[in-house]
DNA sequence: AGCACGCCGACT
DNA sequence: GTCGGCGTGCTC
């Protein structure tokens, strides 16, 4: 008898197999329901076979075949199979991920039937103007005379849902379901919003991605702020339209703006489908198949949008490819754009990864050659860069570290009744212990790195060799007893600085303000209505957006990113001044960037404000490859937490002893930890890390891969909980 | 992940 | 005397 090898939605890297009884057809892709210990559970099949490594005596057999075909398409087959092995994730848990909820609970992959009003026999008999003393009912009866009316358009066409069901309750008019059309929209593409004219810039990039769009090509298309990168993506848009083949455009979570959506639907007739996070699941489902029907000629969305089938993809945007919210940060931590070039590749499709501020790995995979580099420098229109000043904060009186030039400048600024922006990179850093009045800051003296301050232990801690040490008294270059932790969060800027600014509407726009759903549109909305006059925010604010009344920007937390133990930090900061100093005043005021910094001679500062980010970047890979960091190393990050802070460091202490015995350990291998995490207990667990690096990512997931089954069996694995993550971003 | 089984504390 | 706490083990 036939065996289906099936994947389910459990944390357990292998299949299942069960037996296909006589008659029962399926393929790889389509979904069964199994039984599956004391419950039945709906799971993929990954392949059918004529036997099973399990005795086949005890297999059972499969209860119900839910697809005729498979829901993947082969690309999305490929990618995410290869995605489970690089990720050393689950493949059942891998595959159910890419699928909307309501086919992950076993739904019908069709479109639901759309309800439709009616006049019944009765209502076509019945006059008019026997309604006339229920008017809303008369002007529903009158419309449904003329035709049938789609219920979600019912309101459209003013009139209301209460006033039909009135009429149905006396007969005269019924709802029926009736199966939607598959709309070709093909035939009848065509340009209907207005062309920008693109400049020679433009033209070229344009030109250079049309001529290879039959094909694979990976291109960086690096323009800054206002140089019209949109506009070159709807020309490739275009052009992948007209030959009737669809598109996915991906945006940071931020990105996802009506402005944004409006440009795509003005320009094109096809069909221009959105993810975004206000849809219900049934919506999502539409979407879904409309696209796998080819019947979305765009799909636009943000991570998880990766994962929509296409008939006929003809290839993918990333716009801000850097975005650090395309990294997935908890279950499976895959990351959009690296799977997108995948995607691309497996379809054989151009990829564009659009950025002002690129990626550090971005660029060198530039430089290796395996992306192309188009780059725009001309800015639109006349906006005037903002200018800079960097402010010395040696021995400054500080105000919940504000100094007071920036407090007296945002007080003009507000006084001109315009908006002031502060900017904190507080997530994902680590931070250092510095001197207030000298600027001296606490280094370990083995390895050259920033000791991390961890404030609640009163211990400086070295994040490289582990090493702790007390927080000294004073500063042993200058003996000021002013030694500061670079830093506050945003929370505390924000309910701090309400007394310095009484009157003042101030709007924190961060995580945890925005996490649920629909805040940060009303967040956004309150700033651009003018409700706001300071906005405190982290890096999600800065992208994409341009508030117009926004005349003064500040980073407030220069030192916390320059000194940071996290080597990322640099490259965040950099990018976020990049963005900002873009945006600012950009309706024809004259914007003003400040920084605030105890080290306004930092070489990175200076190459950063003096060269642009182009110069930065370069300077900051080359340091990144002579300290073997990534994109030049390959890292994988174990991260472990408890309840009583023992479990975890012995767990990872038991799995880097494991990896050093290994025999496919080799002398370029460099472990760090067991070491406690950056936020080393959150909610009530301990968490620690465990991070490997080595120069050849092959070599890395070799080891991982064959170690795995050794680490789960570890007599720690089962008393924590831990995870693995394939090129951290945080770490 | 679920869902069982299994062995020890405060309750109708 | 039981209900229920979550440790441990298994799922084709």
């Amino acid at each position: 008898m036939p065996v289906a090898h099936v994947a389910l939605p459990v944390p357990l890297s292998r299949t299942f197999d069960y037996l296909l009884p006589p008659g029962m057809q399926v393929v790889p892709g389509c979904r069964v329901s199994v039984p599956f210990g004391k419950r039945d559970a709906i799971g993929i099949v990954t392949a059918v076979s004529d036997s099973s490594e399990f005795p086949m005596e005890k297999l059972k057999p499969v209860a119900a075949v839910i697809d005729a075909t498979s829901l993947y398409t082969h690309d999305l087959w490929r990618v995410l199979h290869w995605a489970a092995d690089y990720y050393h994730f689950p493949l059942g848990e891998v595959l159910f991920h890419a699928l909307p909820v309501l086919l992950r609970q076993g739904k019908a992959a069709e479109l639901a039937p759309l309800w439709q009003w009616f006049a019944t026999e009765q209502g076509r008999a019945t006059p008019l103007a026997s309604l006339k003393r229920a008017p809303k009912q008369q002007q529903a009866m009158a419309a449904l005379l003329q035709g049938k009316i789609y219920r979600h358009q019912v309101s459209q066409l003013d009139l209301n849902e209460a006033a039909l069901q009135a009429l149905r309750a006396k007969g005269l008019c019924d709802l029926q379901g009736v199966a939607p059309v598959a709309q070709d929209w093909r035939d009848s593409f065509a340009v209907v919003g207005e062309r920008l004219r693109l400049n020679t810039e433009q033209a070229t990039a344009v030109g250079a991605i049309r001529s290879e769009d039959q094909q694979f090509s990976a291109w960086l298309l690096a323009g800054v702020t206002g140089s019209g990168k949109t506009e070159v993506y709807l020309s490739v848009l275009e052009n992948i339209l007209a030959q009737g083949r669809q598109a996915l455009v991906m945006v940071p979570e931020i990105g996802l703006t009506p402005q944004t959506i409006a440009r795509f639907r003005e320009r094109f007739s096809a069909p221009v489908d959105v993810l975004h996070s206000g849809l219900n699941d049934s919506e999502r489902l539409a979407v879904w198949l409309r696209a796998r029907n080819g019947e979305a000629g765009i799909v636009i969305g943000t991570r998880s949008s990766l994962f929509t089938p296409f008939a006929r993809l003809g290839g993918i945007i990333i716009d801000e490819e850097h975005d650090s919210s395309y990294k997935q940060q908890e279950g499976w931590r895959y990351h959009a754009r690296d799977l997108a070039v995948l995607r691309a590749h497996e379809e054989n499709i151009p990829i564009i990864m659009g950025s002002a501020t690129p990626a550090l790995e971005t660029l060198h995979n530039v430089q290796l050659g395996k992306y192309r580099q188009l780059t725009l420098t001309k800015r639109a229109g006349n906006a005037k860069p903002a200018v800079h000043h960097l402010l010395d904060l040696k021995g400054m009186a500080l105000k919940v570290g504000l100094s007071q030039p920036l407090i007296q400048r945002m007080q003009q600024h507000l006084k001109a009744d315009n908006q002031v922006m502060l900017f904190l990179n507080r997530r994902g850093y680590a931070p250092a212990l510095l001197c207030h009045e000298c600027g001296w800051i606490a280094e370990c003296q083995r390895c050259d790195h920033y000791y991390t301050f961890h404030q609640n232990q009163r211990q400086l801690r070295c994040h490289h060799c582990d090493s702790q040490r007390a927080v000294p008294q004073q500063c042993p270059q200058c003996g000021s007893t002013q030694l500061v932790s670079v830093g506050v969060g945003t929370e505390q800027l924000e309910n701090e600085l309400a007394p310095l600014f009484p009157d003042t509407p101030i709007t924190r726009i961060d995580r945890d303000t925005t996490s649920r759903k629909g805040s940060l549109e009303q967040h956004l909305a309150e700033v651009h209505r003018g409700g706001a006059r300071i906005l405190i925010g982290t890096q999600m604010l800065a992208k994409g957006h341009h508030f117009p009344d926004v005349t003064l920007v500040s980073l407030l937390d220069v030192d916390g990113a320059l000194f940071s133990a996290d080597f990322r930090s640099a490259e965040r900061f950099a990018q976020l001044y990049t963005q900002v100093s873009g945006r600012a005043g950009r309706a024809g005021k004259q914007g003003e960037v400040v920084l605030q910094t105890h080290h306004p001679d930092h070489p990175l500062l200076q190459v950063l404000l003096q060269q642009g980010y182009d110069a930065f970047s370069k300077q900051t890979l080359a340091e990144r490859k002579s300290v073997f960091l990534p994109p030049f190393t390959s890292h994988i990050l174990f991260r472990s937490e408890d309840h009583d802070n023992q479990q975890s460091a012995m767990f990872l202490q038991q799995l880097r002893n494991l990896l050093e015995a290994s025999p496919l350990k080799d002398d370029a291998l460099w472990i760090l930890g067991p070491v406690p995490a950056l936020q080393a207990k959150r909610s009530g667990r301990f968490r620690w890390q465990l991070l490997l690096q080595h120069p050849s990512r092959r070599v890395l997931q070799h080891l991982i891969k064959s170690s795995m089954p050794l680490i789960a069996s570890l007599p720690q694995a089962k008393k924590v909980k831990w995870t693995l993550d394939v090129d951290p971003i945080d770490n």
